[in-house]
DNA sequence: ATAGGGTTAG
């Protein structure tokens, strides 16, 4: 906490290098007059209409304008229609893209490769690769051949959809096959589609070897392993690789930079990070609303939300404006340390500052209200959230329901469930995990196992969460028995269990009086290469001391200790009554003695 | 003179 402290006033006191002004884009006002869209330049040698694609806000004008293209003659060249193809791309729009594409061909509006590329990537954007991939068909019939924006679009879309493999394999092939010379973009996606499905140390490992070749990574291949390789914690080996890159004569930018501070701060480095931010001012790079959201975010996920003011103070007087993610890590911050007032103070000035609260926005709040047992404010959240128009996300759908089965109001929670899918939303592990969760702890076992069921039907695998909850729920219930043979059905399911599901059940048996059990279960585990920790032993002893099993509470005791663990307060608690109850009034001295 | 690219929050 002080360090957190020392930090925050170094952030204070240090001159950040004043940063430009920010920029009001002026409101073109949108003029719905068909003729002021277009721009007819009379230049001799280009007959053809230019476009003025300025006045498009929205997926309704450029369709209107597209229809008007179509009209017009003579007809606007290919790159026109691109233009305008893309700005619908940039809207996200990609399916109206696609239609757009349709209605062109139908008119016999010029198509080229760039389309053609376009077409692609909207079907990637739509998670639909193999659609994709039949545009290749297309491209010979038009007398065109895929070039290396086509197969980096692709790849990235086998990316996308989680087929790592097959994106490799690609990439595989266009090096031995020669289809196309990859470029820095083809070495970015490959490099950046690894590190997001996890594989971050391949993504390493081929770095260092495009080092080598003459297909150079450049920055932002550096900083996707970097940022990779912070949030899997192995800081060290990004401050290693920051090293390299820096040796390779490859300069670090501000997001190079933000990756390597987040790591820092993640992981309790607050001198690092501040001799960090005293490197970046030295080498004249300013941070930005990202940077300083990342120091916002450090600070409030310490409970430190007075630090995480300041640091908005700095950001304001160095004309950075604080944005919806900075409002949203606050109003996390506050909640955290309790104080929802102040988040919902904080939620409400955001439109006053010129921003719309996302339901990210909601969420935290909601999330605030129902982990400082508010059931009621957050419920009353919810529903404003639908009355101002916003929709809910799977996210908003888990916490309610995590607070309301919390609260053990379990039909309530029920019927929100139900709700999710009324909703058109997709229950997601974590949903069936927290109706699985509130099920359980609240006796209703047999529900639960009907909709784990249901989760298996809908496609959702339970992971080893799941059993551990219906294990868990099992021993709650005293069906030890049941809970067992589920526990020993889990290897067939592919799923090894944790220390956490370990705990629970050899617990469990140390209360239902099966030492012996216990005992060969804690062997297993720990063949298994799962180290029993402190709560493992606590949890165990606080079974046996329930029993009476005094003399075995006392072999684990030992046993505990011996691991360099010591027993909780609970643990502790009952050991004196029970030694008490049994008149050995010398024996708490003793006790203590053995641990 | 039109296509494919990366950093923050739940």
């Amino acid at each position: 906490m002080k360090k957190m402290r020392v930090f925050a006033m170094a952030v204070i006191r240090r001159g950040f290098a004043a940063n430009k002004s920010y920029t009001v884009t002026s409101p073109l006002s949108f003029l719905s007059s068909s003729f002021h869209n277009l721009t007819h330049k009379n230049m001799p040698f280009s007959p053809n209409p230019r476009i003025d694609f300025s006045y498009i806000h929205d997926v309704d004008d450029a369709v209107f304008l597209f229809r008007q293209m179509l009209r017009m003659r003579p007809q606007p060249c290919v790159v026109e229609f691109n233009k305008l193809l893309t700005s619908i791309v940039k809207m996200k729009k990609y399916s109206v893209t696609l239609n757009v594409f349709d209605e062109m061909r139908q008119s016999g509006a010029p198509v080229n490769e760039y389309t053609l590329n376009i077409v692609v990537n909207c079907h990637c954007l739509l998670n639909r690769v193999d659609f994709g991939f039949a545009v290749l068909g297309s491209f010979f019939k038009c007398g065109y051949k895929p070039d290396v924006t086509t197969f980096t679009t692709l790849i990235k879309g086998l990316f996308l959809g989680d087929k790592v493999v097959e994106a490799e394999k690609l990439f595989k092939k266009l090096l031995t096959l020669k289809l196309c010379e990859p470029d820095e973009v083809t070495i970015l996606t490959v490099i950046n589609g690894l590190c997001k499905a996890g594989h971050t140390l391949t993504a390493y490992d081929l770095l260092r070897l495009f080092e080598k070749t003459s297909f150079k990574p450049d920055v932002s291949s550096y900083n996707s392993v970097i940022d990779s390789l912070c949030k899997d914690r192995m800081v060290d080996d990004a401050l290693q690789l920051l090293a390299k890159m820096i040796d390779k004569g490859i300069s670090p930018d501000i997001v190079t930079y933000s990756s390597i501070l987040r790591g820092l701060c993640n992981f309790g480095r607050w001198k690092e990070a501040k001799d960090l931010i005293t490197k970046m001012v030295d080498h004249k790079i300013s941070l930005n609303v990202i940077t300083f959201n990342i120091l916002v975010d450090a600070f409030c996920k310490e409970g430190l939300v007075k630090e995480a003011e300041d640091v908005v103070e700095i950001m304001m007087q160095r004309n950075i404006l604080p944005d919806v993610v900075t409002y949203n890590t606050l109003v996390d911050g506050y909640s955290l340390v309790g104080q929802t007032d102040k988040a919902r103070k904080l939620l409400d000035s955001m439109p006053g500052k010129g921003l719309k609260p996302s339901i990210i926005s909601y969420n935290s709040l909601i999330n605030g209200y129902c982990k400082n047992g508010k059931v009621e404010e957050a419920w009353g959240l919810f529903l404003e959230v639908r009355r101002k128009g916003l929709e809910y996300d799977v996210v908003t759908y888990n916490t309610m329901l995590q607070g309301l089965f919390c609260a053990g109001r379990c039909a309530d929670g029920l019927k929100l469930f139900k709700d999710v899918q009324y909703q058109q939303l997709i229950p997601n592990l974590l949903t069936y995990n927290i109706l699985l969760n509130g099920l359980c702890m609240n006796k209703h076992i047999d529900e639960a196992f009907s909709f784990l069921h249901i989760m298996e039907e809908q496609g959702v695998n339970p992971d080893i969460t799941t059993y551990g909850i219906l294990i868990h729920g099992l021993c709650k219930d005293e069906k030890v028995e049941i809970a067992r043979n589920l526990f020993n059905s889990l290897p067939c399911k592919g799923l090894r269990p944790n220390v956490q599901l370990y705990t629970i059940i050899i617990g469990s048996l140390c209360q239902e009086g099966q030492v012996e059990e216990a005992k060969c279960l804690l062997v297993e585990m720990e063949k298994s290469g799962c180290a029993p920790n402190s709560v493992t032993y606590n949890v165990c002893i606080q079974g046996l001391l329930k029993r009476k099993l005094l003399s075995e509470a006392k072999a684990f005791l030992d046993e505990m200790c011996r691991q360099g663990f010591s027993p909780d307060a609970t643990v502790v608690s009952m050991l004196l009554d029970q030694l008490q109850d049994k008149g050995w009034r010398y024996c708490s001295s003793e006790s203590t003695d053995n641990c």
